[in-house]
Parts: C-alpha cells; sequence; structure tokens
DNA sequence: CATGGCCGATCA
DNA sequence: TGATCGGC
C-alpha cells in the first residue's frame, strides 16, 4: 500500500491508458489571456529585467523560429525579432502561478468529465484510463449504435504505420499468414490485435476528449495512447501539437531500437545514465536481453522488475485517481548577491511565503474541504561555499501567515547550529540563497454541518491551538479510506475528495469494478472467426488483493474473450476479413508478451525479419525537414485560423490508405462503410499544394503526417477545429470594439482595471518603501481569510494579491495618456496596428523599454529589490563585526560547481520519432536472456 | 548571479 | 523523517 498501485500482469496489454500533455501551455495561457499576440511566435518568461528574462514555455511559431528555452529573452528577440514575451506575474516578489494553476484546472475538470480515473501528473499533464470507455464504445459499434468513422480518428497517428488508415488495414486483417508458426504465437497475435483495436477505438474518444478541452477551455493539447502510463506518456511526445499518437504493442520493438533508454520516463537522470554506463548500452533494445535477476543486482530489486518489465513493454502501474496535489508549497531562490543574510530579510522572504501558502491553503480549504497538518520548511544555505540544502517537517496548527513564518524561523533557527554571525543578532552567519514552505499531509474535514465552510475554517484555526485533531472526525472519512471494497485505484490518503467528486470516484469504481460480465462480444466477432481457439480466460481480478486493481484492465479482458455470438455491425463489420492483401507479414515479438514466468522459457521464436521493418522505414526524410521550410504561410494564415475544410475527399481515403504496392481491395466492406460516412464534417484541414500532388493518391493522413513532423505546419494541425463557427462578438460598450464572447468578461476587467485610480497602486509601493524604511518588513497581522475582493485594502500583503487577477491591466496612466505617450516608443510588435497596439516607456530606474500594461510589475520589481538589498545592507552594516567588507558583499563565488542538482549535460539529444536510423534486425530481440 | 518554481517518489 | 532525484 506505500508503494504504487499496479495491475494484475495478465492484464497487462488490456487497459487503454492515455496521456493528455498540453501543448506550451503558459504560451497558451498567455494567449487566452491577451488575444492580441494569439497566433504570434510566444515565450513565457520570469524575472524579466535580467537579460530579458527566463524563458519558461515556448509555443510552435517560436520554436519554428529557432528559439528554445534555456534562452534569455533577450537571446530569443534575436532569433525572433517578432517573438511576444509576456510574463509571469509577479506577487509578492516572486513568480506567481495561479494564473496557470487554474487554467490547468479547467482543463482536468474538462478531463474528469470523462472518467473519474484521473491521475494529474503535473499542472499540465494527465494520465486517464479510458478503458472502460472503450468497451463501452465497442460494444455499441457492435450494435451499429456507434460507427468509428474517418473523421473520428483526425490528427491521430500510429507509432510505425505511414499514416493511421494503414494501421486500421492492418488490424482490419483477420489473419496473419506471416510468421504463422505456432499455436501460441497465433493465439497470441490475436491477443495483441484485440488489444490494439481498443486503442485504436480509444483514438476516436482522445479525439473527442481533446476537441471538449478545446472547446471548454480553448486550449490544446496532445495525446498519447498506449497500453500503460510510461509509453502513453512516451508516445505523446511524437506528434505535437494538437495531435494524438497510438503505440500498438507490435510496434513497441522497432521503436526500442532507434529509442535511448534515457527517454524513458524513469531513466532520464543518473539511474539512466548508470544503466547505460553498467550494461554499456545505449537504447531500449539492449535492455532485452538482461535476465531480471542481473537487472535487480545492479539497480535494486524494485527498480530491476520494473526495468525488466519495461523491456517488454510492459509497466503494471495503475492510472489512481488522483485529482488534487498532494502539497501546497512555494519556494524561492537567492542566487548570487541575492542570497539572504541578515534576519530581517529572512524573515521578510519566510513572511511573503508563507502568505502565499495561506492563501492558497485557505483556497484549497474552500475547494476540497481538507486541511494540511505538516509544515515542511526547506532552505539551503552557503557554507564555506557549498551549498547545504535541509528540510525539517513540524505542525502546522493554524491557516495564518505569520505563524507559519514564525514557526519556520523557529525551525530553521533550531536547526542551525551557529545561526548569527559571531557578535551579531542579525546578521547570519551562513547566507541563506534557498527558502522554500510546503504544507502537506491533507486531511479531509469533516461535512461542515449547516455552516460554510469558512465556519469550518474558523472553528479549526482557532481551536487547532490546542488540539490538533480537526473539528469532526468523520463518516466521510472512512468511505474514502475504509471500506469501499476492492477498488480500483485507491483513493489517496488525504486526498479530501469533497462532495460529489468522491460519489464520482466510487462511481467510476464500481462501473469497472463490479460489473465483471458486461455487454460480451465485443471485437471478437471479426476475431474469432479465425481463431477457434478459445482464449483462456485471463485472470480477474479478485486475485491478489494488491494486485489487479485495474478492474477496468481486467474487466476488458473478460470482454474481450467471451466468445460471442451476436448479430454483427459496427467494427466488426467495419473491421471485417478483407482479402487476402496483406503486405506487411508477421510481427513478431513474442517477448513482449509473456509474462515473466513463461518469459525466460520460451524460445525465440524465429521470425521472419521483414514484418514491421517493412513499414517502419519510409518516412524519414519527413523529420528532416527544416524549420524554415514553411514558415511564410505560416505566417499569413495567422489570425484567421478557422477555414474552410476542403478535402472531404481525403477522408474517404482514410480507408483506402495508400499502399506501397497492392491497392486495397475496393470491395473490402471496411471501404464501404467508409465512404458512407464520408460527407461528414472533417477536422482536417487545407493542405497547401505542394508535396504528394494532391491527387487522390496520397491519403490525407499521411499528408498531415507529413506535416506533424515538418514543424513549420503545426497551423494545419489546428484544423480539427477549423470547421467550427468564427465566435460570435459583442460590441464593447466603452471602446466600441467587437470583443469576442468569451474574452467580454475579461475585457470588462481591464476597463475597470483602467479605471481604478492610480494612487491603489500608489499606496501599495508607498508602503513598501514604508517598511522598507522603517525596517519592518512584517506586515500587520491580516484577517485569516484570504482577501479575495479587491479595495484599497490597507497595505501588507494582502493588497497585491487582491489585486492580482487584473493586475496586468493596471496602469499607471490613464487610458487618454497611454494613447498619447504611445508616440515616444517602440512598439515591438509588427502586428496588424488595429487591434490593442503595445506600447511601451522607458523604466527610469534601469533604462528597459517596458510595456506599458506592465509597467507597474516591473517598478514593483525595483523596489522588492530595493527593499531587498537595502534590508541586507542594514543588517550587515549594523553589529560590529561583519566589517571591512562592503555592504552586500557575500562570498567570493568560486567555483561554484558545488552547486547540487546538474542537469544531464546531453539533454538536447532528441529522439524526433521512433523511426529512423539504421536497425539491427528484428530478430536480435530475441536472443532471450 | 542565473531556468525557476513546482510537485512527487524513493531510499536510508 | 530527511536527503536526493526526476521531470515539467
Amino acid at each position: 500500500m506505500s508503494t504504487k498501485t499496479t495491475i494484475n500482469i495478465k492484464n497487462k496489454f488490456d487497459r487503454v491508458v492515455v496521456l493528455v500533455d498540453m501543448d506550451c501551455f503558459y504560451c497558451q495561457v498567455e494567449e487566452k489571456l491577451n488575444p492580441a499576440i494569439r497566433g504570434k511566435p510566444i515565450a513565457v518568461v520570469q524575472y524579466n529585467p535580467w537579460q530579458g528574462g527566463g524563458i519558461i514555455a515556448v509555443n510552435y511559431p517560436a520554436r519554428a523560429e529557432g528559439v528554445t528555452r534555456h534562452m534569455r529573452g533577450d537571446e530569443a528577440k534575436q532569433h525572433c525579432p517578432e517573438i511576444e514575451l509576456p510574463q509571469v506575474p509577479q506577487v509578492r516578489g516572486k513568480a506567481d502561478l495561479t494564473r496557470y494553476r487554474e487554467a490547468g484546472k479547467d482543463v482536468a475538470d474538462v478531463l474528469k468529465s470523462f472518467t473519474p480515473l484521473l491521475e494529474r501528473a503535473s499542472i499540465d499533464e494527465a494520465y486517464l484510463d479510458i478503458t472502460e470507455r472503450v468497451l463501452t464504445r465497442i460494444h455499441e459499434m457492435n450494435e451499429g449504435k456507434f460507427q468509428l468513422r474517418p473523421e473520428k480518428l483526425a490528427n491521430t497517428f500510429a507509432v510505425g504505420y505511414e499514416n493511421i488508415g494503414e494501421f486500421i488495414t492492418k488490424l482490419s486483417n483477420t489473419f496473419d499468414p506471416a510468421g504463422g508458426t505456432a499455436e501460441s504465437n497465433s493465439q497470441e497475435r490475436l491477443e495483441y490485435k484485440k488489444s490494439d483495436i481498443k486503442l485504436l477505438v480509444g483514438a476516436s474518444i482522445v479525439n473527442e476528449i481533446r476537441a471538449a478541452v478545446k472547446e471548454r477551455t480553448g486550449f490544446e493539447c496532445s495525446a498519447g495512447i498506449a497500453h500503460n502510463k510510461i509509453l502513453a506518456k512516451l508516445t505523446a511526445g511524437f506528434h505535437k501539437p494538437n495531435k494524438q499518437t497510438i503505440l500498438p504493442i507490435n510496434s513497441i520493438p522497432k521503436l526500442y531500437e532507434t529509442l535511448p533508454l534515457k527517454k524513458v520516463k524513469g531513466l532520464g537522470g543518473k539511474l539512466g545514465d548508470q544503466v547505460c554506463e553498467v550494461l554499456k548500452i545505449k537504447f531500449m533494445s539492449e535492455l532485452v536481453q538482461f535476465p531480471e535477476s542481473v537487472l535487480q543486482q545492479h539497480f535494486e530489486q524494485r527498480m530491476g522488475s520494473w526495468m525488466y518489465l519495461m523491456a517488454r513493454g510492459i509497466d503494471l502501474e495503475a492510472v489512481t485517481a488522483k485529482f488534487h496535489s498532494k502539497s501546497i508549497g512555494c519556494c524561492k531562490r537567492f542566487p548570487g548577491k541575492n542570497a539572504i543574510t541578515g534576519l530581517a530579510t529572512l524573515h521578510h522572504w519566510l513572511n511573503e511565503l508563507a502568505s502565499e501558502v495561506t492563501e492558497r491553503l485557505e483556497k484549497d480549504l474552500d475547494e476540497n474541504n481538507r486541511t494540511a497538518k505538516q509544515l515542511t520548511v526547506s532552505y539551503s544555505q552557503q557554507i564555506d561555499n557549498v551549498d547545504v540544502s535541509s528540510t525539517r517537517s513540524i505542525a502546522l496548527v493554524a491557516y495564518d501567515a505569520e505563524r507559519i513564518a514564525a514557526d519556520a524561523l523557529d525551525a530553521i533557527k533550531r536547526n542551525t547550529e551557529r545561526f548569527f554571525a559571531s557578535n551579531s543578532t542579525t546578521a547570519l552567519h551562513n547566507p541563506i540563497k534557498f527558502l522554500g514552505i510546503s504544507a502537506g499531509k491533507f486531511e479531509p474535514n469533516g461535512a461542515g454541518k449547516g455552516g460554510g465552510i469558512k465556519q469550518m475554517f474558523q472553528s479549526y484555526s482557532s481551536k487547532a491551538a490546542n488540539a490538533d485533531e480537526p473539528p469532526h472526525e468523520t463518516e466521510r472519512r472512512k468511505s474514502v479510506s475504509g471500506e469501499t471494497p476492492d477498488v480500483v485505484t485507491e483513493l489517496p490518503k488525504g486526498a479530501g475528495t469533497s462532495k460529489e467528486e468522491q460519489q464520482q470516484i466510487e462511481k467510476g469504481n464500481d462501473a469497472s469494478n463490479g460489473e465483471p460480465s458486461k455487454p460480451k462480444g465485443l471485437i471478437q466477432h471479426f476475431l474469432q472467426r479465425q481463431s477457434a481457439l478459445a482464449p483462456g480466460s485471463t485472470g480477474k481480478s479478485e486475485e491478489t488483493g494488491s494486485e489487479a486493481k485495474t478492474a477496468s484492465a481486467s474487466s476488458s479482458s473478460e470482454d474481450v474473450n467471451q466468445p460471442e455470438s451476436k448479430p454483427k455491425k459496427g467494427i466488426a463489420q467495419f473491421l471485417q476479413p478483407k482479402s487476402a492483401i496483406n503486405k506487411e507479414s508477421s510481427l513478431g515479438s513474442g517477448e513482449l508478451s509473456k509474462s515473466r514466468a513463461t518469459v525466460e522459457s520460451i524460445e525465440p521464436a524465429a521470425k521472419p525479419k521483414k514484418g514491421i521493418e517493412q513499414f517502419l522505414k519510409p518516412k524519414s526524410d519527413v523529420q528532416q525537414e527544416t524549420a524554415t521550410g514553411h514558415e511564410q504561410e505560416k505566417e499569413e494564415n495567422n489570425n484567421d485560423e478557422v477555414e474552410p475544410a476542403p478535402y472531404l475527399d481525403d477522408t474517404v481515403e482514410l480507408a483506402v490508405p495508400e499502399q506501397e504496392e497492392s491497392q486495397p481491395e475496393p470491395e473490402s466492406r471496411m471501404e464501404r462503410d467508409v465512404q458512407i460516412s464520408a460527407p461528414a464534417p472533417i477536422h482536417e484541414s487545407e493542405d497547401p499544394p505542394e508535396e504528394k500532388p494532391s491527387t487522390s493518391k496520397a491519403s490525407f493522413v499521411e499528408r498531415s503526417n507529413a506535416r506533424a513532423d515538418a514543424k513549420p505546419d503545426y497551423k494545419e494541425t489546428y484544423a480539427e477545429y477549423s470547421f467550427q463557427v468564427p465566435e460570435p462578438t459583442l460590441e464593447c460598450p466603452q471602446c466600441k470594439k467587437p470583443i469576442p464572447e468569451h474574452e467580454f468578461q475579461s475585457h470588462q476587467d481591464f476597463h475597470f482595471a483602467l479605471s481604478l485610480s492610480q494612487q491603489q497602486r500608489d499606496e501599495f509601493r508607498n508602503d513598501l518603501k514604508t517598511k522598507m524604511t522603517s525596517k519592518s518588513p512584517l506586515p500587520a497581522k491580516r484577517p485569516s481569510k484570504a482577501v479575495v475582493s479587491a479595495g484599497p485594502t490597507s497595505g501588507g500583503n494582502g493588497a497585491p494579491s487582491a489585486n492580482l487577477s487584473i493586475a496586468r491591466f493596471l496602469s499607471k496612466v490613464s487610458p487618454e495618456s497611454v494613447r498619447s505617450s504611445s508616440a515616444e516608443v517602440a512598439t515591438g510588435s509588427n502586428s496588424k496596428a488595429d487591434e490593442v497596439p503595445e506600447y511601451h516607456t522607458k523604466c527610469s530606474d534601469c533604462g528597459k523599454f517596458i510595456p506599458l500594461d506592465s509597467l507597474d510589475q516591473h517598478n514593483d520589481y525595483h523596489v522588492a529589490k530595493r527593499l531587498q538589498q537595502e534590508l541586507n545592507r542594514l543588517e550587515v552594516v549594523v553589529p560590529s563585526q561583519a566589517t571591512s567588507k562592503p555592504a552586500l558583499v557575500v562570498v567570493a563565488s568560486g567555483a561554484s560547481s558545488s552547486t547540487k542538482r546538474k542537469r544531464p549535460a546531453n539533454s538536447s539529444d532528441k529522439v524526433t520519432s521512433p523511426v529512423k536510423q539504421k536497425l539491427k534486425p528484428l530478430s536480435s530481440y530475441f536472443t532471450k536472456l
């Protein structure tokens, strides 16, 4: 229970696991926030003043111009002068990510509406187990209630195939004369085929999911669809942005041949280096030769087993329902001369950090009905030019910023011998270069009786001082941890699932769990025929309490395996046996399939080595495309993304994927079905007539495939939404401009913000300055509840946060003066001048040209910086000692090689796409141990 | 001076 | 529990 939940190995390929990954998420968020920059090259930057700020996200237009992460803003401008560089908002002197967190939650909400089996992996990534939905859909297909039409698979790719049509063709072949050896072999192949069909059907669902995300949030994402989390994650990266990729089982071996081991999720760091070094290998494919015992002996038991299975495409980790973070924290670095050298400064920053966590904790309390019980303070100090980091955990007794800050300070003091410099009561002995505060160990609150959540909080925070039990320990708690029968996925402890959420999860579990025999008879219609053998029903989930948790997986295998006779239609028809022509032959990979027990005893089935190779090989040239290729056209299309969807006829070809030589049988049922549905609206966009003469020969998928690899054409892939009607606009009563409906509210905020008096901001600044000169960084105690409403809150830390949501609009100057001042500046934008032009003005402090709408933030930066330096100066200077050095000296930097956390040096080598490179014969895999 | 904040997992 | 690592 302490470790991760895993499924039974019998179900290793039974799940449909999806990783949804938002494309350059921060950029999209900024784009949505500021429509004026939509479609332009964008890089999101934080801490602007130094070298243009550090880039933390780059959108695809900017990537096409060579802009990368790791660059500073200035450098990006050199590569791409027209680039927009929106900043991460700063609050309390540090980057504030709430904007992105909220956007991420919006996305997650949409995802959750598709399945409760959602695991948020980061702010912009989530795993979904959609096995249940897939089975349902397959059932519907068999009953003729759903048709898998080509447009359902727009922007879908399959690893190892030229296009999705080829993959479908492959699946529709009823028998594989190819490898045609042992029965067990064909049995296995049959199982694989069933599994991969689930992926295909899953892809249609994922397309709907992504469309829903786009529709409801405006954000685009990519997805990987595979049988487990690791592979789904890996696969999601093969085609982006705004596309999705399937990883069929039989494509795994080939993929692995060119896949550097270090690209696999748990192997990206030191461990991966070690593995490569010890085993003298580089690619995933080379891993398969080592017995489990050897791997275990080199890399720990658990890890060894994991690697052993991963080498065979197996990852048993379940997708667990996890929506909320288990901890809420924030931190800040103080590099170089920014290191904290005085008590007051330390106190100041602890307060800032504590304020932020408190604010977020209160919000979390409201939303999730839980309270954190533990506080962890982490910090690093420089001792003899070496960074030493420490963390201490203490009880979190109240959601009170000052209390938290005080406790944190106390913890640091307690754990630091020689905290103060000699002879001083304010100057620190060791400069602090990093500070972090994090709250965790959440426990659910009782369902507040009658009262609102706020009362609950107050009662808690007031009595918490003595008792550290929350007011009511409750019945809800039981349902979470206790009695739920065999859960699919265990709920994270302390995930204070509130309200409907809990029910939803449980419902999901029931659904997947409680129905062992669902609608039977699914795809086997078209499969069963040639497989006279009764597939031994795979294990059910009941066995092994700790395993087999993913009931979805087990039930799925059940379903598929039920022999069944039913009126056919749906996919049965769709994928009906087409006559012989299957070009691809065997796809071996015997190893992949066997469970651990059996694997080692299996002979390396001599497989014909053509098979996979054959359809994997071409395509290489496509990805060679240089970034400069399709630039111009992109620029033009930029802001009028909505285009008619020509190429209707292309969709038809989905069913008739172009094959090198033999044309697919025109008579095939599959094709007929597809043609019938062809007139439906499609999701593929226009296609410039440059490659592959656009005769009906090249299928649309193929072209879009090329597209995918040729970066500059990212635009066209946005097409799946291109048939959407343009959003209606409303005229703004104030400025008379047409505003897209969904922007209207924020546009109103814009005017509201402008109308706010400037003095409000000035008060804040004055307040800061006051604190600075009075050397009292501690704000007056503020109400325990986070300030939500605006209004001239009297100073303190509450003020900036109150303005946060509209901060970016606040301007020192009135709208009129904005316009008039525009003359004196260079406008960085080249765009159509009629929409919200960008004005810059010169900062009196650093001389840089700053966009007006971020001038205040910029000024705040200087103020905060001065505050910090002033504090440091006062403290360093005060005591008698500490002397000879000028105020801010701090340590000769030295080589500072001491910095921990170095990054893998070669993070640059990329695996663009699996296929590529010269390959060893397939047989090299099955040499077995 | 310099990816900067994050978050989670693992191992002792 | 704390130190460290991995990854976004």
